[in-house]
DNA sequence: CTTTTATAGATTGTATACAATCTAATTGTA
DNA sequence: TACAATTAGATTGTATACAATCTATAAAAG
């Protein structure tokens, strides 16, 4: 029988390690827009819908305040989006596009085209990834 | 034609999301064991093969000096490494198993298993994932 | 045999992640 | 209405990641 604790067998380092590469290769699409990678996903959802508080972004990118208030935070000074106590419930912050932040996605419009050439991945491949990814997503979830 | 800045669109998102899932699910697992994720991806690495310079260590995990030098002296720190310079070569240091570390490998086997119901993933599933992640790693190399 | 170049690690600085705890505001309830 | 329980964020502390730089050593070039 194969030895269970070579890298090669585990799960989870696929993941972790096409997860770091995927980051490393969206550094230099991002460095123009002053955005890092984690800045740029909080972005995205803002760019879907303004006005949401910290935790409906930390929902969907399954982030806590931990991690995001330091990163909202950083957005702030960078002039792309403001944070401001909800006056119905003073618990909740709206993290709101400046008109900056608005902007720059026309910018960004041009990264998603670019990084898949960076990738050299087929859009059949993507297509499988995707697909394979989402069902496991799912599983997992179900098992929370 | 739709949003390509949608989050679900990005190919990026799900390898960071369930990137994240995974090490978190492994905490649990592994805290008994005194180990972090990546310390453990370390051990995994010295138990395939004892005596490793810190950059054979690094390119087995796609990891440099700057992150692994200080896990190693954590690692070294808790009794499971030796850090020694390689008198042949004093650049490199060879990374060496204590009793302890090469101990915990009987601990560490039963974690495989444990994950993988933990994840509540079936077999096949693992299998087409890990397929799937294999093409694309290799494509993804082959780009660099 | 010097001088240059390259290499392996260490260090520094910035930016996440995330558990654990704290604080302020709101809700539920006796 | 007081008051306990909940909730949203902020804060603290630890552990990665990784670019950039520094240092010591070895190899290559002249």
């Amino acid at each position: 029988m194969s030895n269970p604790l070579l890298l090669e067998e585990q799960l989870c380092f696929p993941f972790y390690a096409i997860s770091r590469e995927i980051t490393k290769r969206y550094r230099p699409l991002l460095e123009p827009l002053g955005l890092t990678y984690p800045q740029y996903l909080v972005m995205l959802v803002l760019w879907e819908q303004d006005q949401q508080s910290l935790k409906a972004v930390g929902e969907r990118l399954h982030l806590d305040s931990g991690t995001l208030t330091p990163l909202l935070k950083k957005l702030e000074a960078s002039g792309l989006v403001e944070r401001v106590k909800n006056p119905v419930d003073e618990r909740h912050i709206q993290i709101t596009l400046t008109a900056n932040g608005q902007a720059l996605r026309n910018e960004a419009e041009q990264i998603p085209l670019a990084l898949k050439e960076l990738l050299g991945v087929s859009d059949e491949d993507m297509e499988l990834v995707k697909q394979t990814l989402n069902r496991l997503t799912i599983k997992m979830n179900g098992t929370d």
